[in-house]
DNA sequence: TTTGAATATATGAATTGACTTATATAAAAG
DNA sequence: CTTTTATATAAGTCAATTCATATATTCAAA
């Protein structure tokens, strides 16, 4: 399928855009992007509590811009390149500056997590 | 200046797509991206009040996105493009479908509307 | 088949957001 | 100068959002 050609309606697009304006989620999306995390890595990545990590997943989940993937008693969560919003997300992610500094500490932080 | 190459730390891009994650707002973008617009036709074309409507122009303006042009008692909006956000929020609408009911019904009310 | 680890859901408090009504400002017209 | 028109700001209300604490579910290992 080709994303690049979907258009959504005003609503649909507020809808997705809704769901990335926070920073938690956003950030989540921008490591997604390139591979899939458990849900254990964000919680000691992000200073947040699992149960509010479990919360933003949901909401990326549910507007459709993450899938899951079940391993054993894990849950790994990457971006949804099928989803119509694909385009609309990765246009906004490659806006964001690769040397943003909460980005990077979030991939310093991930190099000291040891998921399974 | 050429914006398209300008990157944004995460924080600013959740503070822009957090203004323009609104129904209202995001309609607001979208024409002003063709043309300039006074308070008055907004407050015509959309169905809320005229504070209302003046608050989320403030946001706009207060966000960078907008730029107020003032000629006589009227003030008029129009797309900032010199803003650091204006390739992203251009990159946004573009994914709006120019069918959009919504888009295209502000588009009949305007053209009852006469400014001035 | 109990225990433990990973994750999800429920609930409530604090914060933020959008709207309305009322009032203020600012420019033009009389 | 006073009135009118366009717009902005202030204050209050209601709804939505985010987080924490507490509890439930799910899967694997013992």
């Amino acid at each position: 399928m080709d994303t690049s050609t979907v258009k959504l309606n005003s609503g649909e697009v507020v809808n997705c855009i809704k769901v990335i304006s926070d920073p938690t989620r956003l950030l989540m999306m921008k490591l997604v992007e390139k591979k899939e995390y458990c849900v254990c890595q964000f919680v000691d990545m992000f200073d947040i509590s699992q149960p509010a990590t479990s919360q933003h997943l949901r909401k990326l989940r549910e507007a459709g811009l993450v899938k899951e993937n079940r391993r054993g008693q894990w849950r790994f969560y990457s971006m949804n390149e099928s989803s119509p919003q694909a385009s609309i997300v990765k246009g906004i992610l490659s806006q964001i500056d690769e040397e943003d500094q909460q980005y990077l500490q979030l991939l310093e932080k991930e190099a000291l997590v040891d998921c399974q």
